[in-house]
DNA sequence: AAGAGGCATAATCAAATGTTATACCTGATT
DNA sequence: AATCAGGTATAACATTTGATTATGCCTCTT
């Protein structure tokens, strides 16, 4: 469902960051180089908007009033996921002259690259950095070819003739919708039970894909495939509308599962454990910006005061 | 500093989503209420701005292209956060006829109520909360003069006459500018060496503060004011141009000390913990989306698969 | 081969948004 | 107390953005 109007506008919530920053109104419309009033305008449009007083203008500048403290820090959130993704998006396309070439998996691209390339460029606001997407098997041609410094995969092994190193472990979870018959047993299910059911899955060559392999083949078991989907995405809304249970990254479920719009189901004998490892050609040293990257992967995923 | 332009428009990645969604420009755009050729527009344009194809219109039918994946995921994260804020807005402006109506301290407001709005939301679309800001102490008054069903405060100390639960644990830190003194050691800085620097603090009265004057008193000692900030951002400010050591929520510092922008320093002697805690009228029961909303919040600060 | 569903482009128009000019307010300074 | 500097609001006007309807072409299905 979409948002529901009137949308507050980014560039308004902006310039209200702006202006709690600089403490006047003239001095925010300067630094996003339009006029003073085009600023106080667009303000009072967005008093409008949230139907909320955010500025006390009675003292001669403006100064924020403490809804308007609040709604500052929450616009904080959303500009900040805004910046992410048009870095993300802008690694996408760069060409030529970049300093960091980067390879992930799309669950790794959607779910963790991001909030990396924002501390990047906290960290360096020069640094050019691509973004090269695929699933593992293709991720790890491309590093092979040279066609990327560092990659990220997901799976149970870690390629051969890469240097690799886990960066994250995230597992996989079977997911059904509440109404589903698994939704209601507080009872785990077992591997058998598992391969018998028609599941809703992602394509062969991927990671996921291939954790969810492996683990059944240790069983002797293999997958009963009711659907292939290419995308996290298109699984999630065929398992919500009852297509059968599907194998997706606990990751990718979280809120799903935290609003009850899917149910997480324990499977006991099946560990479907998967890793996130960056690769990178054996042998060749890791650049400066590769190492900073890891460094600040590693710091993230192990936070400490 | 703003937002590089162009920004893409908050309600193209809706429209977009939508398109991911229904798999359709035509459908997305009736859903969203406008004509298809709006639609149409719009999504170009928006593939203009981030420079990216996201759609794949060869085969008559429009088919999101693998980056096009991509930016509706990382553009899921942006709208939730404009839902977030949009819906906590709500609540400071309702009047009457609220089905829960909550106060709650500025920190806690800005830090966590919006995710639990937005997950009440989910479960039950029609319940209308309101919320009232302030400082703890603010918060006991609203409480007990019936003004509210449910608080929030932080500090130490339970309030008397009010039934209380902690709901999350939220640590003080002392933070530093980077380049400050103490930044550098690896050591922790003692207690009396914290009393005896002009440190920049919130007002007396606020939960934060309380903390602070409890764990100095516990030595027998008292800060040493360099200024007194009403809020969490203004000290981040004056702590990061080099006003003096602050002392802020672990909570709101997160970004900051990840990104380096300000470092956390480690105070040996001192228990600077604070805790949430959820408040309400002895002896009278929590309503019905009250207890839900309690039951939301344990839930999600004890994460299960 | 025909029809249904879907997307793009063009012409046109309304609304939103910006700019400059100007007046008023507040707090600090002399 | 008068003045000045910095700051904000309003008005008039110009521009840009964004929407609508009309229409043509494409693709997949039957």
């Amino acid at each position: 469902m979409p948002l529901p109007e009137p949308v507050p506008d980014i560039r308004s919530l902006d310039l209200l960051r702006s202006v709690a920053e600089l403490g006047s109104i003239r001095q925010a419309a300067l630094r996003h180089g339009i006029s003073q009033p085009a600023a106080s305008v667009r303000l009072r449009a967005l008093e409008g908007i949230l139907n909320v007083e955010l500025l006390d203008r009675s003292r001669g500048r403006a100064q924020l009033t403490s809804a308007g403290v609040a709604v500052v820090q929450w616009a904080g959130n959303v500009l900040e996921q805004m910046r992410e993704l048009v870095l993300a998006t802008q690694a996408l396309e760069v060409a030529g002259h970049t300093h960091l070439r980067i390879a992930a998996s799309l669950t790794v691209a959607e779910y963790l690259v991001p909030g990396w390339l924002s501390h990047l460029r906290s960290s360096d606001p020069e640094l050019i950095v691509s973004l090269e997407m695929g699933n593992s098997h293709h991720v790890v041609q491309v590093i092979e070819s040279g066609g990327a410094d560092l990659g990220f995969v997901e799976g149970v092994h870690a390629p051969r003739a890469l240097t690799s190193r886990v960066v994250q472990s995230d597992d996989l979870v079977v997911v059904v919708a509440p109404s589903h018959p698994w939704a209601r047993r507080r009872l785990t299910v077992a591997a058998s039970d598992l391969a018998a059911t028609p599941l809703v899955v992602r394509e062969p060559g991927s990671g996921t894909r291939e954790v969810l392999d492996d683990a059944l083949a240790a069983h002797g078991l293999s997958v009963n495939v009711q659907v292939e989907l290419a995308s996290t995405t298109a699984i999630k809304s065929a398992v919500a509308s009852g297509a059968g249970p599907g194998i997706l990254s606990k990751l990718a479920v979280e809120s799903e599962v935290r609003e009850g719009r899917l149910v997480a189901v324990e499977v006991a004998d099946l560990p479907l454990e998967r890793r996130v490892r960056a690769v990178w050609f054996k042998s060749v040293a890791l650049s400066a910006s590769a190492r900073r990257l890891m460094r600040q992967i590693n710091a993230s995923s192990v936070p400490g005061s």
